[in-house]
DNA sequence: GCCGTTTTCGGCCCGACTGTTTTCAGTCG
């Protein structure tokens, strides 16, 4: 049992407690727990075999350590147990449509018996949910829509919860020894933002012991079917995992092949033949026009396999990096040797947004300090909230005076890194900024962002964000589109338009890279290289250990074939503070 | 339910907006 998993049960009971009216207090108890548990690095079954302390994690007390003990023993949770069996447990679904929370699961369950997203969606079809009180016609349209939304992405992992299934099986994996390699390919491996399965390849002479130590990998649920080449099981999590077991010779060519995307494997084939060859798992094969016919994957003469640049040198053509694989280009670039040099999470220098314990951040301004020095960083910038976001502690102009100086205080003592006076501020309804001009004006960086209002019309919306980046005093559009991933859809607005603009008035995009948000996405990144823009790639930390999160951003960054020259974060500081001074 | 202490209780982020109402509950961030 992961941490995701362990949080996600937590959140579970948090959400049954809230629709059964319990203690606000006690509801937000299981929240902050399970937040805390999903942040935790050490996986906590590990903690509970080895006796550690669970309750030394915050927001972790007696009762919710001996509920996760008991849920990684027993693998079941009693006070779950006695919860659902007074609620479907099937209402906290409903809970994750916009607009219905636990008071309207609980309503819609009793007074029209729906327990599941199916039963709303036939409800809310027949107009039975617009008559209920407290529901109309808009709240029935709005759900209707919010099914749709949220059934377009189902099954779909974020790729940082993959990860936390993903790599203690390959750790398992690699334990065998009869696995010389085992490597994940798909979508995982390019990076995607979100992953629908997981293509495992491991290399080996001797398949039957490694497909037995796969099919019975302890977080297995159901092996759908296992044999001498190809085995596919679903863990416990839902996540479904495909193992392809090859022979050495043909490693490079399977990594390239379930790598894909499927759209680079086909141009890529297609290339193939017009040079007499033809490429599969297996390798690349120099075939004659009979042997191109043969159903046998070995027919011919094989010319690489064994390492995938080979594969790609026989097509002519440079080493694709997996995040470029997605037919957007890469191979007529690999062909003209033009490929970007993308950018690394080495070449970072800094980190443009973090929140302190000055709004709703979790570390002192002098911890986020010394996070950023541990992490080789030359400079990074507190950019907290401004006072429309109330529920942050958002910061008004007297409160962001006072932080200063505790800025001046820390860094004339603290010379090894250059802190930022930054602040995240609020673009309010009508386009004007949460901070008067005078302060705007003594910050070295002024991040700007929408938090409210989300579903403005379109127009309204784009005009909105247009006139804060008109402001002569910004310097980032931070998360554009203010999407989460399976969770939220972005604004709608023109992002052409603002993309258009911000170039027009130097102002920087932001690729947000908490893997909750990874805001901009690399198309629009793409378009927003097209149009010459700069971007920033910043955590949004707020807390120390979400400064790590930066890897995702640079994934993310790689996919939209970002170099060190288009993100502004990899400049050296005075290259920085010229870019940040533009006006 | 957790936390912290001036330590075994009392506080815990709270304001804005929406859609429903006709003065406000529910949701969201």
């Amino acid at each position: 049992m992961e941490n995701v998993e362990i949080a996600a049960v937590l959140e579970e009971v948090a959400t049954l407690l809230e629709i059964k009216g319990a203690n606000p207090f006690r509801i937000r108890a299981y929240q902050n727990a399970a937040r805390s548990v999903e942040e935790h690095s050490t996986p906590l079954k590990k903690m509970v075999e080895d006796g550690a302390a669970l309750t030394e994690l915050p927001g972790i007390g007696k009762e919710i350590a001996a509920h996760i003990t008991e849920l990684v023993l027993e693998g079941r949770l009693t006070v779950l147990d006695e919860l659902t069996a007074e609620i479907p447990s099937s209402l906290v679904e409903l809970t994750r449509l916009p607009g219905v929370g636990a008071k309207k699961a609980k309503k819609l369950w009793e007074a029209l018996g729906v327990e599941t997203i199916e039963d709303l969606k036939t409800a809310a079809q027949a107009g039975k949910v617009a008559e209920l009180d407290g529901f109309g016609e808009k709240s029935q349209q709005k759900i209707l829509k919010g099914i749709e939304a949220y059934r377009r992405r189902q099954g779909r992992f974020k790729i940082a919860d993959a990860e936390q299934h993903v790599e203690p099986l390959v750790a398992y994996l690699r334990q065998h020894r009869a696995v010389q390699r085992l490597e994940v390919a798909g979508s995982y491996r390019r990076r995607r933002e979100t992953v629908g399965d997981i293509d495992l390849l491991a290399i080996t002479t001797d398949p039957g012991p490694v497909m037995q130590r796969f099919t019975t990998y302890p977080e297995v649920r159901k092996v759908e079917l296992a044999g001498d080449t190809k085995g596919t099981v679903v863990l416990r999590s839902g996540l479904q995992i495909d193992l392809r077991l090859l022979p050495p010779e043909s490693c490079g060519a399977a990594l390239q092949y379930f790598t894909g995307s499927k759209e680079h494997n086909v141009r890529l084939r297609k290339r193939a033949v017009t040079r007499g060859l033809r490429v599969s798992e297996y390798g690349v094969f120099q075939v004659t026009e009979d042997e191109a016919e043969s159903a046998d994957p070995f027919a011919g003469t094989m010319v690489a396999g064994r390492e995938e640049a080979d594969v790609y040198a026989t097509l002519d053509l440079a080493w694709i990096p997996p995040e470029l694989r997605e037919d957007r280009g890469e191979i007529a670039a690999a062909e003209r040797d033009a490929l970007p040099d993308l950018i690394t999470l080495d070449d970072l220098r800094g980190d443009l947004q973090m929140h302190s314990t000055w709004s709703d951040g979790k570390n002192s301004i002098e911890d986020m300090l010394d996070a950023c020095v541990a992490r080789g960083y030359d400079y990074f910038a507190i950019t907290d909230h401004s006072k429309a976001l109330a529920m942050t502690g958002g910061l008004d102009a007297q409160k962001l005076a006072a932080q200063w100086e505790e800025i001046d205080q820390i860094a004339a003592r603290r010379s090894e890194i250059r802190v930022l006076k930054g602040m995240e501020v609020d673009i309010l309804r009508d386009g004007r900024l949460d901070l008067e001009d005078e302060f705007l004006e003594r910050l070295d960086v002024v991040l700007v962002s929408v938090h409210s209002l989300l579903d403005l019309p379109p127009a309204k919306q784009t005009a909105r964000i247009l006139a804060a980046i008109r402001h002569p005093e910004v310097n980032i559009l931070a998360h554009p589109t203010g999407r989460q991933i399976n969770r939220r859809d972005p604004m709608q607005f023109d992002l052409e338009e603002v993309l258009q603009c911000a170039a027009e008035h130097e102002v920087i995009v932001e690729l947000n890279a908490h893997p909750d948000r990874l805001d901009l996405k690399d198309s629009h990144l793409i378009r927003a290289k097209e149009l010459g823009l700069r971007v920033v790639i910043s955590t949004d930390a707020h807390r120390i250990g979400d400064l790590d999160l930066m890897r995702y951003g640079v994934d993310q960054a790689r996919r939209a074939w970002l170099t060190t020259g288009d993100v502004v974060n990899t400049f050296p500081l005075k290259r920085l503070l010229e870019t940040l001074q533009k006006r």
